[in-house]
RNA sequence: GCCCCUUUAGCUCAGUCGGCAGAGCGUCUCCAUGGUAAGGAGAAGGUCUACGGUUCGAUUCCGUAAAGGGGCUCCA
């Protein structure tokens, strides 16, 4: 039998083997049982893959990205047939691994309540008990049809598959996530798991690769059931999904969960209503948020920070209603595009009014008052403008997503040639800011036209142009920039800044978009006098730093777990008296604290002092500064610190000039 | 908007197989004056989300609505 030269590639080196004919990637791994795959030429492969003369083969370990991913589709194979078991009616949809999971889409009659994922999960723990094997068999499109005759949903999978001649592509496309973990590009194929007499237990159309039997689960768990649409499509049929999690060891399935605990413990809704911040009464209604006093100083905080660097930067402080004549959103092309999120027309004396859901119209028109000159420019103009979206009753979430809101809304009016400083400028802005806020775990996002689409206005020109302009300015700033093809505004290329919440939801903040459409002369008819004496039309570019006031609180109250940085601490210093008779003492120096503007409570309540240590460590109060018999002969305080660390004896003049100094800087203690 | 789940005291939750409800924390009062994460005692507090229906009787069963949660779709 002739033998095969191979090379072993290992992380730190290669290894020349020379193998027999028929060798299956496993031989050449048998002892490390961490490798549940290989890489085979650049593509995965199951163990049992047989080797080629020439190929480069690559371990893939369990703990590793993909390791995990085939892992992650394994236990979803794994699932969907416990499911068919104990629901025999039950159809197949699509089932890939995502970000610390997998789900499994099926089409059931009834949709599976809690107990129902109990026993799937049961029958999963016996199946990984048998040990079945998953094997890989290819077959033809015709035998795939006959074979699955009885599922729907993969007779359509295969069906985009052999379409058309870039079909993996269109399919990949269509159905972002996952179908192509059942169809490939090439060929068909099935993995039939096998129990120990070799007899088919249950098998799937899929792409694999797959782990070798099942017993080769370490660990995993069933999370939720949930409806979604087949294929992503809200006209198609609702299907139930079940999501699940798989880790390579016992130990990293708990540590997974508890990560969600502790997102869940720094959920701002939560910590919302713990810390006093703000709430959503019913008979507002829903996306309606109040600030209660302590959110009130958080919102001020960051307001009185924006509208100064605001100013700083450039920009005129302007301001606008709520609600206009519905005629200026048609002038604006927003209702033919937006009208189903903007709220319903109100009827004043015979004429609609709406409550407006965007600033730049009315900027546009304060822009249009005079006539404007070139040495004017650019110009900037800012507000904190309250918008009004009618979200869908489904979309609505606590800050993040509400249905009224302030936006710190600003819009550059700049000749075309000013353009690219302008976005320049407004992107460093924004990164300052951001910077200032203590956040770092955001990404750029760079949304464009999709051509296809007719809602997108302007020339293919056009958009070229005005989308190299940001795509230029973004890739300057060193960060990550994910493309997000067709998420543009319909008149012009938008970047974002994308900030992950505690559950791992990314949510839009800042935003800057350049429009060399909107004010066109049709719309609003915006000009201004070049140095020529000709008329020319400016440039808009749209931008808002925070974004919205309201989720960017959000995002920060989750940032910092609800333990803010002392400048916007609701309460930055309480006052902690050892015994009754040290009340007037603390009274007198927080008073001398409020005079240098600090937020300081004194907690003069009949707790003991242990107790009211608890309270402003529950309320995360930055500094908590106590004072009994001892500080009072030294005309001194005792500072304890959210994170226990204590500092006794500090003279009262220093203790002041440290908050003082701690809130004035900025920085996070 | 769609699917599923939830709604009981200010908060977190028990509970009633249909006979007008409980705990802990919080609040209030009293006692205790305590040096770094819960001192003790007592009291108040609920038309059981709303509106219909079934029933001798509904917080409980059914329907509708509202609000919340998890997803999907959407997000200028």
């Amino acid at each position: 039998m002739p033998d095969l030269n191979v090379v072993l590639v290992h992380a730190d080196a290669r290894e020349d083997r020379t193998v027999a004919t028929g060798t299956k990637a496993w031989e050449l791994f048998s002892e490390n049982t961490d490798v549940i795959a290989a890489r085979v030429a650049g593509t995965l492969r199951d163990l049992a893959h047989e080797l080629a003369d020439g190929d480069e083969i690559e371990p893939v370990a369990i703990d590793t990205s993909d390791g995990r991913d085939i892992l992650r589709h394994s236990t979803a194979h794994v699932m969907a047939q416990a499911v068919q078991e104990l629901f025999p009616d039950a159809k197949l949809g699509i089932g890939p691994p995502i970000e610390n999971g997998f789900y499994y889409d099926f089409d059931v009659e009834t949709p599976f309540v809690p107990e129902d994922l109990e026993k799937i999960e049961t029958r999963m723990r016996k199946i990984v008990k048998e040990n079945q094997r998953f094997s890989r068999r290819p077959l033809s499109d015709d035998e795939a049809r006959e074979e699955l005759s009885g599922e729907p949903y993969k007779l359509e999978l295969i069906g985009l598959k052999g379409s058309a001649g870039d079909a993996a592509q269109e399919v990949a496309h269509e159905i972002a996530e996952g179908a192509s973990v059942e169809v490939g590009a090439g060929e068909l194929t099935i993995y039939d798991n096998l129990n120990r007499n070799g007899e088919v237990a249950w098998k799937d159309l899929c792409r694999g690769p797959h782990l070798p039997t099942t017993k080769r689960i370490p660990a995993f768990k069933l999370m939720r059931s949930a409806a979604a649409y087949w294929r992503g499509n809200e006209k198609n049929k609702q299907l139930q999904r079940i999501y699940g999690t798989a880790w390579e060891t016992k130990e990293a399935l708990e540590e997974h969960l508890h990560r969600i605990e502790e997102a869940e413990r720094r959920d701002h809704r939560k910590l919302g209503r713990e810390l006093d911040l703000f709430s959503f009464p019913d008979e507002i209604g829903s996306g309606l948020p109040v600030f209660h006093p302590k959110g009130g100083v958080i919102k001020r905080e960051m307001e009185d920070y924006v509208r100064a660097r605001h100013i700083e930067e450039g920009f005129d402080y302007v301001g606008t209603p709520h609600i206009a004549k519905e005629g200026l959103f048609h002038t604006s092309g927003h209702l033919p595009y937006y009208g189903d999120a903007m709220f319903p027309a109100i009827d004043v004396d015979g004429m609609d009014y709406r409550l407006k859901s965007m600033n730049c119209p009315m900027h546009n028109l304060i822009y249009r008052s005079r006539q404007r000159s070139y040495r004017e420019l650019p110009l900037r103009l800012f507000e904190f403008g309250s918008v009004y979206r009618h979200e869908k009753s489904g979309v609505v979430h606590g800050l993040t997503r509400v249905r009224g809101f302030a936006q710190d809304d600003s819009h550059s009016y700049v000749t075309a040639e000013q353009a690219p400083a302008e976005i320049r400028h407004l992107l460093d802005f924004v990164l300052g800011l951001l910077r200032d806020f203590g956040l770092d775990d955001f990404y750029l996002e760079l949304s464009t036209r999709d051509a296809t689409k007719d809602k997108f206005i302007g020339s293919d020109e056009d958009w070229a142009v005005a989308t190299k302009v940001l795509e230029d300015v973004c890739l300057e700033t060193g960060l990550e920039l994910v493309p997000d093809p067709g998420g543009a505004a319909f008149y012009g290329p938008k970047v974002s800044v994308q900030a992950r919440d505690a559950i791992g939801r990314s949510w839009q903040m800042s935003t800057i978009q350049y429009d060399f459409n909107q004010p066109s002369p049709d719309r609003f008819a915006l000009e201004y006098v070049a140095a020529d004496g000709t008329r020319q039309q400016p440039v808009m570019i749209h931008s808002a730093k925070f974004g919205s006031i309201e989720r960017f609180m959000g995002v920060l109250v989750e940032h910092y777990a609800g333990a803010f940085p002392p400048w916007l601490a609701p309460v930055q210093v309480q006052g902690i008296p050892i015994a009754e008779r040290h009340n007037d003492y603390l009274a007198e120096i927080a008073k001398r604290m409020r005079a240098q503007g600090l937020r300081v409570e004194v907690d003069d309540s009949g707790d003991r002092m242990q107790k009211k240590i608890r309270n402003a460590q529950l309320q995360k109060v930055p500094f908590m500064v106590i004072a009994g018999d001892d500080d009072v002969e030294a005309g001194a305080v005792s500072f304890r610190y959210r994170d226990g660390r204590q500092d006794n004896g500090v003279p009262v003049d220093e203790a002041i000039a440290r908050v003082a100094e701690a809130v004035a800087s900025r920085t996070q203690v």
